[in-house]
DNA sequence: GGCTGGTATAGCATTGCTGCTATGACCTGG
DNA sequence: CCAGGTCATAGCAGCAATGCTATACCAGCC
């Protein structure tokens, strides 16, 4: 898989840091978030540009953030919510509890 | 109330503006993460000291983020639940539940 | 009083996420 | 083949959060 552009290689160097336990788990949510949306996304039918119009970004900010390429922040990921008509849930859970 | 600094100020600002209703939502779940935070490094009976050693920062940083002095990061709130051997959980939810 | 520990703030540098425009690749329909 | 729609990416500007140091405030204690 040679070609994937630059934040994927990033994401992938950055998860490959030594001592970067942290780093890497919000790497993974950011992967997994940005997994989420798309599926919300597409089950509503929408294009990313119509998400982008919903949540006040542009395509390439939602494209962006669908691949993982940056690990978003908390507004965004409220308008996002907002736009799709979901609620953000950000919390702590007992370690044992996975949620 | 008249003094509690710049950022508490600074919050208060961003939730009156116009049309910000996500950055509102933003706003309050940095306030509510800082208290949870709060919460389960008291209960530990960790100094904010402590805690930022724990979780690699700065007991400043530890004291703004409590206070709602910022929007968090998910690299942040990760490293503070690692610290506090909680996990970090962030979903998005159907709109009745609210979680 | 002075001392110490805990907390709150300030001021600054750095980092990195977002917003933007523009573009290229890929499909599909005409 | 060309047009249109969708998605991926690049490159850059702006800005906000973090990291840092230093300091002020406020107990409690000696």
């Amino acid at each position: 898989m040679g070609e994937r552009g630059d934040w994927a290689a990033m994401r992938e160097r950055r998860m490959a840091e030594p001592g970067a336990a942290e780093a890497y788990d919000a790497a993974r949510l950011a992967f997994e978030l940005g997994r989420a949306v798309r599926e919300l996304r597409e089950r509503r039918g929408w294009s990313q540009a119509q998400l982008a119009k919903g949540s006040g970004m542009t395509q390439s900010a939602v494209a962006r953030f669908e691949a993982g390429g940056t690990v978003p922040t908390l507004p965004v990921l409220e308008r996002l919510a907002a736009a799709l008509d979901v609620s953000l849930s950000v919390s702590f859970e007992p370690r044992d509890a996975a949620a």
